[in-house]
This record gives structure tokens, sequence and C-alpha cells, in this order.
DNA sequence: TGATAATATTCGAAATCTCGAATATACTGA
DNA sequence: TCAGTATATTCGAGATTTCGAATATTATCA
């Protein structure tokens, strides 16, 4: 089913649809990490992490390499790496747009 | 803010993050269409559609342009469309798991 | 075995998203 | 101006997401 296929690649795009889960994924590439030292990094709590690396794993976005103690992450498929890529250019392109946006929404959330 | 700019590229991941949004981004691949050209072949109401189409213009995934009574849509931004490209690898790579999670979507769903 | 550390899961409340129905707006042509 | 068509917006109910707190699980080490 087209319908399927389409559900499936909405689900990857929304998994990365969370700063959280976007700052993870550029966390990462520097190599992996492990959850605590992500959560540490990223400054929020340790459930809040296993619970945004629990939504990426379950997308296959990232991939948990337990030793010992503890679990080391990482991205499990270097084509994510090249669309992120694209996606800074995307960005960059729209930088103008970008900052009158950004500008928005601090406005927007300063109103509230 | 690194913490705004996450936001926003979320935004935009996330605005990806439906399959009604993909089907549209795809179709759209073919050349500017109407929004009820877009509604016509998706099969959705048309304030669903009009919804959906509001989302993609927020983050500019998608631009309109007004002719009379219709809006031709088309994808606003060349690079978007590299990475669905690059994703389309992405997704063949992911095969063999993307079957499976699939079938379980497909499981779920009819255990409703 | 018991204590500690690292990570995962469950739970419930608040926030956000999604849909169709109803309504509004904008353009065209009689 | 009025009727009709195309698109957009608003509203409210139901579904989903997100967070922190609490708890569970797993591994290590004394």
């Amino acid at each position: 089913m087209q319908n399927l296929l389409r559900t499936y690649k909405a689900g990857v795009f929304q998994a990365l649809g969370h700063p959280t889960r976007i700052a993870i994924v550029e966390i990462l590439r520097g190599g992996e990490l492990s959850a605590g030292a992500i959560g540490e990094r990223l400054g929020i709590e340790q459930a809040n992490v296993s619970q945004h690396l629990a939504i990426l794993r379950s997308r296959q976005i990232v991939a948990g390499r337990k030793e010992g103690n503890q679990v080391f992450y990482s991205v499990s498929n270097p084509a994510l790496l090249k669309v992120l890529d694209i996606m800074r250019e995307y960005f960059q392109k729209n930088l103008k747009d970008t900052v009158q946006m950004l500008g928005e929404i601090k406005a927007e959330r300063a109103g509230r």
C-alpha cells in the first residue's frame, strides 16, 4: 500500500520532529555516546533522554550498543547524516525567512 | 540560540511527519497543482487539504501561487526534493526492517 | 548477597495535533 | 449585485505527544 509506506516515511520525519531529538542526532555526529553523556550534554532529565532515544531507536535512526553498565548510541544509517547536511543547505537558503520566523516565535512566546 | 535553531529545524521535519503531507510533497514533484486537484488525487476533505497545506506553507516547504479563483502549489525549495531522494535510498537500505515495521503497523491498527 | 550505577519503562497530567463540520473569504461571471 | 466555485479559517472532540515522578531492569562490585 502506498499509504503504509508513506506512514512509515512520515514516521521517520516525525521522529526527527522534536528539538531534543534533532539535538541528539547532531551530537551523535561526533561519534557514539552513552545515554548518560547525551543527557548530560543536553541538560535534560534521564528519563526524558531515554524516552527520546526509544523513539529514535524505534525508527532505526539510532542504534544502541550495550557495554557493561551503559548503552552507547550512534546514528545507525549514514544516509541520515547526508539528509541533515542537505537540510543545512536548505536552512541557509531560507535563512532570511528563518530569522524572521525565529523573531515571530520569540514574540509569540513572550506574549503568553 | 542553538535551541531556537533546532526548534526551527524540528519544525520542518515535523511538518513532513504526516502521511498526507508526505503525499502532498510527493505529488508536487510532478509540478504545481491546485489545492483542489491535490485533494482530489488524495481523496481527502477540502478543509483537511487546506489545513495540511497551511502547515506546509508555514514551514515554507510549499508555496502557493494565486491565479484567479484557485491557488497553485509547488515545492518551494528544490533542496527538499534532494532530501526526499536521499530518504528514498535510506528507506531502501532499511527495506527489510521497513517491511517488518509495516507489518507491525498493520497489525497494530487491526487490533483497535 | 546487597548496594550502587546506568538505563528503561510506566503513569498521569498538560500540551499539541488531527479531523470533519461549519463558516468565512476571495474571485468570477451572469 | 447575486450566485457559484475555490480555498482558508475556526471550532470542538478525540487521539497522540511530552514531561517529570516513580518504579523497574540490568550490570558491576564489594
